[in-house]
DNA sequence: TTCAAAAACTAATAAGTGTTAGTTTTGAGT
DNA sequence: ACTCAAAACTAACACTTATTAGTTTTTGAA
């Protein structure tokens, strides 16, 4: 009868969310087992629920405290005194770094917030959305500041969001090229592919 | 007692396979069942064991057909009579219209193929990585012809790649940008970023 | 109209799902 | 060492899953 492993001050059911987030990573939502979530953390399945209220909860956290966290970033370097070129810089870069420390959860949420249950399956679209709107504004700006090619900010947002949400097939050769290095490669491909020259 | 309505010269598997690549799509392989599939053709679902083998195996064809066409008209490319770059650039037009136009099954070989059960999964990425490596070769070839900036090739065939699955979420939107224009801005954003300035 | 093949049906199976109820064990604080 | 809440356990339930077997219906050609 093997307890759940934890470290001081972090519950147990950040450890079942944590171990979650990496399964569900591995094999998808609706294709992993509460028994393989619990097999991997030791227990038995029913044990799990002494701390968590269903499987769909822990893909409702998983996504919700991603896209939260996004939201947040996001508005504070809106709120920020720079060029609207800076920012769109300062979030790429802080999504990159999001893609590759944060990387289960961020995947999860990526790949499977259509399992989500109603009504959260709407929120998380809102969310979705209004982070993508936030996106496409500060593109619009950086036109009028004619800092950017006149492009169409729907397509560019495209292309920023996917290429960094791309990095998801990075992990496989994570450390052999300095995660530094990645980022500005990827912050110069994108950007200088919509300035204005000059 | 409803037949799965087809037209002429079109088998009833293949119109079993045309719907389940929309359903899959729509719910993902593991979340959709065969009883839904078979609902949606009008149908049991153990009819459908008349023309399929498995569920297994609609994911398998929906995979490796578009994997392989994928190769295929890459190969087509890469042997024509062009620069690395016009090389490059035929290769993401032809991505992009198969995301416009094949949408359901590229979706699903893209998200699902964690679901295909082995050999087929090794065989899949195989297909994959091949892909990828004759995209970052083209790279390699047009910095050695001072086409492209010094990138790092990897880095860059991730971009384009991702940048380009990224239409997947453009549907809900199509219809609103021509799809030329839309072809152009994106291949623009995404060549303009790697030219070598002259 | 008859006949065979194609394609549907119904019934059933075995395995796996998330989850609940009730019980026992564990472990930290007195 | 004792106590009690926390956290594990076992057993079970109600469903859903893909799939098989066996049977009936449909369809198109002779």
């Amino acid at each position: 009868m093997a307890r759940i492993k934890t470290l001081p001050h972090i519950t147990r059911k950040a450890a079942i969310l944590h171990e979650a987030a990496a399964l569900f990573r591995e094999k998808g939502y609706a294709a992993a087992s509460m028994r393989e979530l619990a097999d991997r953390l030791g227990v038995e399945a029913p044990s799990l629920y002494n701390h968590i209220g269903s499987k769909a909860e822990l893909l409702r956290e998983i996504c919700f405290e991603t896209g939260h966290y996004f939201i947040q970033q996001t508005e504070l370097i809106e709120a920020s005194d720079r060029s609207p070129l800076e920012k769109i810089e300062a979030i790429i870069r802080f999504h990159i770094r999001q893609m590759l420390d944060a990387f289960n959860v961020v995947y999860v949420a990526n790949h499977d917030w259509k399992q989500l249950p109603e009504p959260h399956l709407t929120d998380f679209l809102a969310i979705r959305r209004r982070y993508e709107k936030s996106i496409i504004q500060l593109i619009e700006a950086g036109i009028q500041a004619k800092q950017l090619r006149p492009i169409h900010p729907q397509v560019a947002a495209l292309v920023l969001l996917s290429a960094v949400r791309g990095l998801e097939f990075w992990q496989r050769q994570k450390g052999k090229i300095p995660t530094a290095q990645l980022e500005n490669d990827m912050v110069q491909h994108l950007l200088h592919g919509m300035i204005q020259p000059h």
